[in-house]
DNA sequence: CGATTCACG
DNA sequence: ACGTACGTGAATCGG
């Protein structure tokens, strides 16, 4: 028989820090006893076993196998957010029907080394399953241990036999111990030998086999001396430790409350899945929707007659199910019309594929759904739609901006609307993946209501949610408003030359065709260039050139690599060459052409709730990456203009992100650069490197530059010094420096993540928040990155809430003041309008006054504005 | 479909 | 000892 025995507590740890929060309705963190579910459902798919049980830690100083000192010196407490979950757990386990085994003074570990010894003498498999590697001792013919890891938040499973495990270590599974003997484990508190570390004790284990052969005579090992003395000093140490490390096989398992009996091995965990209308019950209070379909946990086994039709309970629908009424006469759509007068703010949903059918719900009597078919009403559904997307009748959908595009495109207006539940999720979490109506109803409402009805519900929960973060006004003057803004963008994209992008296309064919001829030649044959891994085989093998970084699949052969090899051999900068010329030629050239609208026009996206930060994004295509800093690169730009009599408007801010760090730090000096009027990153390489101004050369200059942006990013000395080509000591020094002659940025870099560390958010001006569960985490480069999240986002975030609000500023008073001039573009910190040619001046003011006046900060916002025809001389 | 590379702010 | 800057999207390769 196939006996699973789980790690109780190391799997839900896993699960804890792997899944994101999670709540039950009633508010109690679920995500660890889901992200447990999950693993379990997932092996038992694979696995298939017979049988089952759960071990679990009860590490009550009862009774002790493993000294006192290290039993105080244990890991840290529990999140009290796991803390509540373990009984949570033990129910949802008991609901299942799966025995647990606990018992005072024992890990998990020891249980699960028992139960795996008792099964094996009776002639059962045993798979483990945890996730650690302490257990990987217990691997033998009849044991094998499955490893869970979290990793971006995926599972991942290895199955240790012992032929894997000797695979990966080099010896068989015992000496696990001798090896933890000797490297120690810190998060076990195993001391080891002092001095020896996982290279050296896996090279003994390896050559030598475990502490006894070690030990037998330490003088005829062939190690560095220095080895051999640490050994030798650190003898006592690792015998305590080998006891320490080694899993305690027996267990007295039949003291443990309702153990079955142990003679008959794995039988006595038989188990199948009972779907129960307990187990229903307990998975409904949780709120795991998902997954009791996933299970089928409605198709009840056990059909009781008194419990399942009692009716004297049903937590989970407090909300009655939507109604669908539909209106199919003139009367019935005059008599809706009548109720939405009064200004109640109506839901909309319109399905993908047009305006054929539309569904309405009045958030006031959010389970009613008004079915209405365009076919069937005929004129008056037209006429009705006419009014209902008027600015009388108030508003809430899912992504406005695509609708507000539809309605467009159909004629009609794109005004009303006040709420787009997509947007409103995304403020509330700005770092979910995606925001599709399904899971805002999920984590918001756990019910699914379909369409108009779920929008409907889901604006007050979700107003709510703002409200209680004060993002309201960010949402009502910025987001929501910028929907139309971008809107009518999209609608009026961005005229290019066709001819001249389709020549440019073809003129690179000929460097292309040479380089590629040069490359082959020097390689010596034929091989696909753009293919890394071939790449990589002719430098560093074929040629022999010395090779640098590493990435996961292989070697590197990106740009710093490659700009290291130019003195080396002549390939290098034909391959770099060759790169610039094709992905000119595959993502500008052939790229844009094929999507020039029929208008000759590029509509690009932008996409309101995508980055963490509050940025749009641009997609299909992107008008945010664009070339402009290579000179050939640039050529593109010339192909992005206005129509004849018209002329493109380009006004961008200026360090707008380096002065927003001087607001926000408070930093005097700072503010000081920026009010003064002179080049801010000529008077930081002044005070960095204490020369006077007028001394900074250009490279001085340019070192400063690369340090402010490298501030704004929280950077490491390291890739400072990566950056800007110097030894990592010397860029510590100037970082020391900046930040001493900039002290209010030392002082921010501190407070922010400290603020971070205890909110678990950081924000914006406007009150933009992004979450940071990074600051929490048990590893050290997730923690970092966190670190440098805390510093960067309400600065990058603040320039966005600017820009936005900019944004809704500007097309208002293009229209407020009657001018054809609209906004084309947005790339960050610029924006684009086309407007005829009489128009310049006019917008090229309108531009920079409300640019610059769009907020009142302590340091002011200088914005450059220039006309021309083509986007490259506008710019 | 993940990894790599490179275009932008 | 770690592993090295924030935020995006598109093209390409190769399993």
């Amino acid at each position: 028989m196939n006996l699973m025995i789980i790690d109780g507590n190391s799997i839900i740890n896993r699960a804890f820090y792997g899944v994101r929060e999670l709540n039950a309705p009633d508010g109690t963190p679920t995500n660890a006893v889901f992200g447990f579910l999950t693993i379990l459902h997932r092996l038992l798919e694979e696995l298939k076993p017979e049988a089952l049980c759960v071990a679990f830690d009860r590490k009550e100083p009862t009774f002790r196998h493993r000294s006192f000192e290290f039993y105080k010196a244990q890991r840290k407490p529990m999140p009290e957010d796991l803390a509540v979950q373990m009984p949570l757990l033990k129910e949802v386990l008991d609901a299942l029907g799966i025995p647990r085994l606990e018992l005072a003074g024992y890990e998990a570990d020891d249980i699960l080394g028992t139960l795996s010894r008792i099964a094996g003498g009776c002639g059962d498999r045993s798979v483990i399953v945890t996730g650690d590697k302490d257990s990987l001792q217990l691997v033998d013919d009849s044991t094998t241990v499955c490893i869970v890891k979290t990793r971006m938040g995926k599972n991942e499973t290895v199955l240790y036999t012992p032929e894997r495990f000797r695979e990966e270590y080099g010896f068989d599974p015992p000496l696990m111990v001798d090896l933890k003997a000797l490297m120690g484990d810190s998060s076990d508190n195993i001391p080891g030998v002092a001095g020896i570390g996982e290279k050296t004790a896996l090279d003994l284990v390896r050559r030598y086999g475990g502490i006894g052969e070690i030990y037998r005579d330490p003088a005829a090992l062939d190690v560095k001396d220095g080895v051999r003395k640490k050994l030798i000093a650190g003898e006592e140490s690792a015998r305590s430790s080998y006891w320490l490390a080694t899993i305690f096989r027996e267990v007295p398992l039949e003291k443990c409350e309702s153990c079955p009996d142990l003679k008959a091995g794995a039988a006595a965990f038989a188990w199948k899945l009972c779907r129960t209308p307990e187990l229903l019950a307990v998975m409904k209070r949780l709120g795991f929707r998902r997954m009791i379909e996933q299970w089928r946990l409605n198709d009840l086994d056990t059909v009781t007659s008194e419990t399942a039709d009692a009716g004297t309970e049903s937590p989970d629908d407090a909300v009655p199910a939507a109604q669908t009424l539909e209106v199919e006469t003139p009367e019935a759509l005059a008599d809706l019309r009548v109720k939405l007068q009064g200004g109640p703010l109506t839901a909309v949903w319109v399905p993908a594929d047009g305006l054929g059918d539309l569904e309405l719900c009045l958030t006031e009597e959010p389970s009613t759904v008004y079915h209405l078919t365009a076919l069937l009403l005929g004129e008056s559904f037209t006429e009705f739609c006419r009014e209902l997307f008027s600015e009388k009748v108030p508003k809430a959908g899912h992504r406005v901006k695509e609708l507000m595009n539809l309605l467009h495109g159909e004629g009609l207006s794109r005004d009303g609307f006040v709420f787009d539940t997509a947007l409103a999720g995304y403020l509330l979490r700005a770092t979910d993946s995606g925001y599709d109506l399904e899971s805002l109803c999920d984590r918001y409402l756990n019910r699914r209501p379909e369409g108009a009805a779920a929008v409907a519900q889901l604006v007050p929960v979700l107003r709510e949610q703002l409200s209680e973060k004060r993002m309201i006004p960010l949402f009502e003057e910025i987001e929501m408003p910028l929907c139309r803004v971008l809107s009518e963008m999209e609608e009026s994209g961005f005229l290019v030359d066709r001819q001249a992008l389709a020549a440019f296309g073809e003129a690179l064919n000929a460097g292309i065709a040479q380089l590629e001829e040069e490359i082959h030649d020097m390689a010596g044959h034929d091989f696909n260039i753009l293919s890394t891994k071939q790449l990589g085989q002719v430098l560093f093998e074929e040629l022999g050139l010395p090779a640098g970084k590493k990435t996961k699949t292989g070697w590197s052969t990106n740009v710093d690599v490659l700009e290291k090899l130019r003195d080396k051999h002549p390939i290098a900068d034909r391959v770099l060459e060759y790169r610039t010329l094709t992905k000119l030629k595959s993502t500008y050239a052939e790229g844009l052409l094929k999507v020039i609208a029929p208008d000759g026009r590029i509509h690009t996206s932008f996409q309101m709730t995508v980055t963490a930060t509050g940025r749009l994004s641009s997609m299909e295509p992107n008008l945010q990456n664009i070339p402009v800093r290579k000179e050939l690169g640039a050529q593109i730009r010339t192909m992005f203009a206005a129509p004849e009599g018209s002329v493109l408007v380009d006004a961008d801010y200026s360090q707008i992100e380096l002065r927003l760090l001087a607001h926000i730090s408070g930093d005097r000096a700072m503010q000081e650069a920026f009010l003064s009027g002179e080049d801010f990153h000529t008077v930081t390489a002044s005070k960095v490197f204490n020369v006077p101004l007028e001394q900074v050369s250009p490279i001085l200059r340019s070192r400063a530059k690369a340090v402010n942006f490298g501030i704004v990013y929280g950077i490491s000395a390291f890739s400072l010094a990566q950056d800007i080509g110097v030894r990592p000591a010397e860029a510590k020094a100037y970082m020391d420096a900046y930040l001493s002659r900039y002290s209010g940025v030392r002082d921010y870099m501190h407070d922010i993540v400290e603020q971070a560390r205890s909110d678990g958010y950081v924000c914006t001006l406007w009150n933009r928040r992004r979450d940071l569960p990074e600051l929490k985490s048990s590893n050290f480069n997730t923690r970092a990155f966190g670190e440098r999240v805390a510093l960067n986002m309400p600065i990058q975030g603040t320039a966005a809430d600017i820009i936005k609000l900019a944004m809704v500023h500007v097309r208002d008073r293009l229209r407020k003041e009657k001018l054809e001039a609209r906004l084309v573009l947005q790339v960050h910190d610029e924006l684009i309008v086309e407007c005829p040619l009489e128009e310049a001046e006019t917008v090229k003011k309108i531009l920079k006054e409300e640019m610059e006046q769009v907020v009142r900060l302590s340091v002011p916002l200088t914005v450059e504005a220039k006309a021309a025809r083509t986007w490259a001389e506008a710019h």
